[in-house]
DNA sequence: ACAAAAGTGTTCCTCTTACACCCATGA
DNA sequence: TCATGGGTGTAAGAGGAACACTTTTGT
């Protein structure tokens, strides 16, 4: 039997996403409104959105039911980030609310972050927008419920580090999309100006960014080329050759 | 409350731990025996060490916890890097196993799992022989309890990912190594054959790799430079010009 | 003197940077 | 015709890759 002075039961896994978008000029995080009549006076304040994870389901699920429910997309760019743990995470008036929205008495709830990435159109928008999703430009966020300003910090760290490990930005821009949305996009993400000469150079350097043969309409300038992100090529391509660059600078 | 077709109930969650080291030649991972007397017949198997996690504890001081018994080390890296929570991932026997070891009675497991790096020396090995750990070279695990085998892949993944993140090459090498050492790490973990001398070109221009005034005594050839990490250098050179880099090949 | 591993330099090539002007369109 | 953003080329520098021989020690 394992250690008897150990205690190992009462303890609840909750996740919790943070999905980004980008609206074509900032980042934005999806937020909603914690609805807390139960629980005295206060203001309602934003969250992340987040579940109890049910006997029957793992992570991955769970997080998909969150953030379908919230967007009605179905296909979302998922990924586990780190699990938030101190015993005293939840408490007080928060643990209470816990407790009570879900009809539960516990008395510690682990999150499993989950980060995600979408593509804000018009459809996404107003879906969102029924269900009492927000998005909100990241500079804008102000005090969120629970441990959820530590999460989303750690979220952005983790979004910069996810963008140069993999074609991430794709993710956020609709199928076709000009090279200067994306390099809008890493301007914001790495929070540098980049030169458009030299970006375009890199990206048309790489083989799964491959130009459609359609063109911008009604601008009142030079119309851009579009571009697609071919993912069979990425796939394939993708066998990087050896360098010293790995040494860890 | 939460939707009412849910269950929050019964579940548990463990740490499992994936502690690697390098013994100057090869890696190794840090196994247990699963001891199951109360199992029928079966021939003992090895695992990852893990626990369950207890009421008061964080996940980090669980997998500390776990280490330290093991390993008798009280400062060792450890990384939060995966949770595997498929309801399914621990049944029938396995389960069985755990219900009457940790005397609980619990329906699924959820496990965290940490990533260790420690530096093999002397007093550590024979710590951990007493204890009942194995060290094992990567390349000769076979067949592992539970999940474990699936875990382990994921650990190598991760701990190549990290090489190219963070130094942490030195979290294997004792204080004081060569540049020879710090190679044929490199080597073994990228599975690739490193000139040196474009190896020595790298490794002298970080400006955190200091040459002491020490070489290796008693060999029969020119005895190697010691060398050392020095952490707060790398803390201080730590910011990185911009780049185009960032943006994923 | 020999075996064994440490240590050293140069050339070529690729990738990154800095930088300024013309082009196509709608209004 | 003008305002707006799209699209283009070149030269200089930094870093990575390929490559073979000399040095220092113990035996």
């Amino acid at each position: 039997m394992g250690d008897p002075s150990l205690k190992y039961d009462n303890q609840a896994i909750s996740v919790d996403c943070t999905v980004f978008g980008f609206d074509g000029k900032d980042l934005c995080v999806l937020l909603v409104e914690r609805r807390r009549a139960q629980v005295s006076g206060e203001s309602d304040d934003l969250k992340l959105p987040g579940s109890l994870i049910s006997d029957a389901e793992d992570l991955l699920s769970a997080a998909n039911r969150v953030t379908r429910e919230l967007t009605g997309a179905r296909s979302i760019y998922l990924k586990q980030m780190e699990v938030f743990s101190d015993p005293q995470r939840v408490q007080g008036q928060e643990l209470m609310w816990i407790n009570s929205y879900y009809g539960v008495s516990l008395s510690r709830v682990l999150t499993v972050v989950f980060f995600a990435l979408v593509k804000l159109d018009e459809k996404l928008m107003s879906y969102v927008k029924r269900k009492g999703g927000v998005w909100v430009e990241l500079n804008s966020v102000r005090q969120l419920a629970l441990d959820h300003n530590k999460i989303l910090v750690k979220a952005i760290d983790y979004l910069i580090l996810l963008f140069q490990q993999e074609p991430i930005a794709f993710k956020f821009l609709p199928r076709k999309f000009t090279i200067k949305q994306l390099q809008k996009l890493y301007e914001v993400v790495f929070d540098v100006e980049i030169d458009n000469r030299n970006f375009r150079k890199k990206i048309l350097s790489l083989e799964y960014v491959q130009p459609i043969s359609e063109h911008e309409v009604m601008v009142a300038h030079k119309p851009a080329q579009y571009y697609t992100f071919d993912r069979k090529i990425y796939k394939r391509e993708n066998k990087r050759r050896f360098k010293l660059g790995f040494v860890y600078k």
